[in-house]
DNA sequence: AGGGGGTGTTAAGAAGTCGTTAGGAAATGG
DNA sequence: CCATTTCCTAACGACTTCTTAACACCCCCT
């Protein structure tokens, strides 16, 4: 339901700057990996793919410029540059490079947050789309859709609730407990009874013969489970 | 063999400051449009599709943030904030709107250029015409027209919004929650029931049989839906 | 062969949600 | 300031979904 929190990379060598952004990035629930050289910044980018580098120039071990240049050879992914120079070239020259932007010390946290999110927003939208396929049936989580041999099955709330906990564990048998928690929630109430109801519509309308599941299956005394061959 | 040079948007009313943007761009050999006010902003926007945008807040008719916020209704176009205002919250307030950069008076032609360039490194490829067509419907996004058969449809504010608001997602399930809030606003006070009056006013004015709507779909206990043929 | 636990099936009432209408309040535009 | 449009709110019938109960079934055990 929920996609990951974006990576960040932070590419800074001064100890005080770096726990500064490690500090407002964290507080915004981003996740981050830091390098303190421009080598190990270039692996790491390489390596874990985030979406967004934050690059303060005037490494130890390169020149920041280089860094953006060499990343342009192989990646697009937006990089805030963060120096205590605020002469216009040097803005114009890491534009230039290949920086999506440029932040001049002092800044604040709200306005680095802010641009940050705009490099997030250009990243794109690369959500693929969660779709689960089995045999005749196609599952779009996005759309909320469940087709069967390509014709639309309506599900109610708590069937399509009860399916897609089942596809979330597909292959793997899921207990009478767990079951009724996930769908019903932890509150009290819940019976076991509930389940066999559901499980007999959700069989009715997705199975080709609702009293011989073929996917749908009962694991007695346990629960159920969504059968994926092999 | 060589593409027209960019077309860049100017959204300025100050002389002066029109005057040394024109003969920056122009010594730049960017082809440009001029608008004194917002309104004219938009309209030349959606009449030109320009690659960039640069734009100063403080309009005479408008605020620049509703610009913004109008424009990203149909159009990804970068927007370059030109503003006196160096609050952190002035930019903060205007790259969470939609603009894509903030440049603070005064500011060097130099950099100016950069990040116009880093601008239109981002626009994408052509963009596609900002029209929504399903069956019978057109929508124009950037005229705010929606046409059934040919003929034009008047839809109220509100009644456009959640529309549109259903057509970027179309196909998907969206739910009460997501519509109240991107309709209404995050604000409170928010109800389901405007969501049942507004949907039963939206298929009285776009479906054929508004008691058994073909497109605007209910989903029972979860949202409604712009049913797009699978 | 006869229980008995767990399971499948069906149906009907209860509970909740939705569609529709209309009228008054609030905002808008001249 | 008034006319018009737009928005909010309440009420109620119609519909969908959920819960619950009753009963049939099947396999295993003694």
């Amino acid at each position: 339901m929920n996609a990951p929190a974006p990576l960040i990379l932070l590419v800074e060598d001064e100890p005080q700057m770096r726990r500064f952004l490690r500090v407002s990035l964290e507080g915004s629930g981003y996740r981050y990996l830091e390098a303190a050289t421009g080598q190990e910044g270039l692996a790491l980018a390489a390596q874990h793919r985030p979406e967004a580098i934050l690059l303060d120039l005037g490494l130890p071990d390169m020149d920041g410029l280089d860094l953006v240049a060499r990343l342009r050879e192989w990646s697009q992914t937006p990089v805030i540059v963060i120096s205590a120079r605020g002469q216009e070239s040097d803005k114009v020259a890491a534009l230039d490079a290949g920086a999506d932007d440029y932040l001049t010390k002092p800044f604040g946290t709200r306005e680095l947050l802010a641009r940050v999110r705009v490099a997030l927003r250009h990243a794109g939208p690369e959500a693929e789309e969660p779709v689960f396929v089995l045999d005749r049936w196609r599952v779009d989580l996005a759309k909320r859709q469940v087709l069967v041999d390509g014709r639309e099955v309506h599900l109610t709330p708590l069937e399509y609730s009860l399916f897609t906990t089942l596809i979330r564990h597909a292959g793997k048998v899921v207990t009478h407990r767990q079951l009724l928690k996930e769908v019903w929630g932890g509150a009290a109430g819940a019976q076991p009874l509930y389940l066999r109801v559901y499980m007999t519509q959700l069989r009715h309308k997705l199975e080709e013969e609702p009293s011989r599941p073929k996917y749908l299956q009962t694991e007695p005394g346990v629960g159920y489970r969504l059968f994926t061959e092999s």
